[in-house]
DNA sequence: CTGAAAGCGCTTACAG
DNA sequence: CTGAAAGCGCTTACAG
């Protein structure tokens, strides 16, 4: 069961290779005759142009690869991971370019930047969870273009494409509804302090309290996972026990933070208001479900498709997106 | 920028093509001046071989595609398949195969025939979530082995391999547990009547039921999310007032039927124990946290993989794998 | 041990 | 409008 080749079916349909060529690819000068015995023969064999004769004869795969740190695939960030891959892989498809999966291992650091210098794959996405320094040092002489989807917080090239949603007005619009919402002492549980999402969340969430009027509460650091956010809830109530708003850099946190204020005898929102961020689903799921800063992930993650396949086939491509970010409002807050 | 070829390294080390080619192969049988020559070269000019080349030459793609139903994706169940997706590329990287991701499009089902025909990778895994008809007839004569993370209904290839968990003893243990807990009008929520895995979960549920000499409860049927799971612990309900044990076969169903409990005034599990399936997040996340059957889906994920390459090395390959579920406990029992 | 040559399957510039 | 030929970059069987 030997795949068949353009030759078996310019055999088959009694014309040269370069006639059956010409049809498939949809070339309008030809023979009716001729047209009609190779489109006959090709769909009787079931012939499909040979992937790599294609590639190496075009310089070009036909494919991008979505770069994406594996270890967290699965893991409590699932969610965000997921959303913007769908994206992606929707934009790509759209495209006719095929979504190629690029574990970076962090055992393995020389294997995507090899597997990049094969030509497998014409562009790259990179969906950055946590800031991944040696992924991002991996790729700065990369010979293919980059679509960075979050911005990196360390240098890059500056050809590259990045996607990113609006951290610092998300933060301001946290910031906002807790005060609206009558709140005055307002504790932030960020992300890790190496994450440029995490910092311009909180400094939108500064500035808006300061334009408010309200000096910020307490700050303390998380990981983005439940734990972490159960683990700083305990820190800020130590630091503020009269605390009567939270805004969370993640909802995993977030969700983390409302099971510590009821074990400790809180009730959300009553005595305590909590916004998250993201809107994944563990938002819905929480009791009571979360007031929560909406990034647009599938959005983001298609855009930035978008802007990759345009730059390889040398368009225009927006080289910088920002997109809104929008309060989402549940029962918190 | 263009790349360096084979050509441009054996020019620069002073040496034939073919005397570069088996160096970089690793051929030992080369004199050792030329081979620290070629080394060096390569590594000067960061030449990697063309994998079109590779490729077209060797007849192998050294890629396998990952069929995932889209929609699927980033949705609900985007734990469950992440799960399996990290176990299935961990196992190919491990292979040093490429994992390509195909999204099954509902609008275009011939396009993951076509690609299979164009020889762009050597086989292919799916990864079952939802039962899939389109897909199973699509693949039905695919060029390439396959291999199912989760057994289809439909009839398949004979020659394909299926990895599966323990549906059937998977449900055995859940209704073991709660007729342990002192159980006896014990519902289930099941999943979609068209899916083996969540039929299975049932028969093992009936016939341990019966095996203790307890008549099984009512039947209601879900689709596996939040939702459905909450409609359908609301006709549970309704068919018997005096429930005292549930058993649903995915734990996003669980934790909807949870919430309706709550909202009915019932405690969990003082009034009534619940059983899930899967062990995700959600499970952790819920209050109270899941006891649930777990599904190993990375490891099933990994084993998909292996027995997939190895079927493409024509090395001996386990055509049927049933991995063990297991019951974790937690508080909803 | 080394090099010249063939061939994987395709597409397109060239000649007719 | 059609066909013979070249060439994408690689690897390996063949000859020396």
């Amino acid at each position: 069961m030997v795949r068949p080749t353009i030759v078996d079916v310019a055999k088959a349909a009694g014309v040269s290779r370069a006639t059956a060529a010409r049809v498939l690819a949809g070339a309008t000068n030809v023979d009716p005759v001729m047209t009609s015995a190779v489109e006959r023969e090709a769909a009787l064999l079931g012939y499909e142009a040979n992937f790599a004769a294609r590639m190496l004869r075009g310089g070009r795969a036909g494919a991008i690869g979505l770069v994406v740190a594996f270890n967290e695939i699965g893991s409590l960030n699932g969610t965000f991971f997921a959303s913007a891959l769908k994206g992606a892989a929707k934009g790509l498809a759209a495209g006719d370019v095929q979504p190629v999966l690029l574990p970076a291992d962090d055992e393995d650091r020389g294997k995507i930047p090899k597997f990049l210098r094969s030509g497998a794959v014409d562009g790259v996405i990179v969906i950055l969870q946590h800031e991944i320094t040696h992924l991002v040092e991996a790729l700065a002489d990369s010979p293919v273009p980059i679509a960075w989807v979050g911005k990196p917080q360390y240098e890059i090239d500056p050809g590259s494409i990045v996607v990113d949603s609006d951290n610092l007005g998300g933060g301001a619009l946290a910031a906002r509804a807790l005060v609206e919402a009558g709140r005055r002492t307002i504790g932030i549980i960020t992300g890790p302090p190496d994450m440029e999402q995490a910092n311009e969340r909180m400094r939108g969430w500064t500035e808006e309290l300061t334009r408010s009027g309200i000096v910020p509460g307490p700050i303390v650091h998380g990981d983005f996972t439940v734990d972490s956010g159960m683990a700083a809830m305990a820190r800020l109530l130590q630091r503020a026990p009269d605390l009567d708003g939270v805004f969370a850099s993640s909802d995993l946190m977030a969700a983390g933070a409302i099971r510590v204020l009821q074990a400790a005898g809180r009730r959300v929102p009553l005595d305590v208001s909590i916004v998250g961020f993201d809107d994944v689903l563990i938002a819905t799921t929480s009791e009571p479900p979360l007031t929560t800063v909406r990034q647009p992930l599938e959005e983001m993650g298609r855009a930035a498709a978008e802007a990759l396949i345009a730059m390889i086939h040398g368009r225009p491509a927006e080289k910088l997106q920002i997109l809104p970010t929008t309060l989402v409002r549940r029962e918190s807050l």
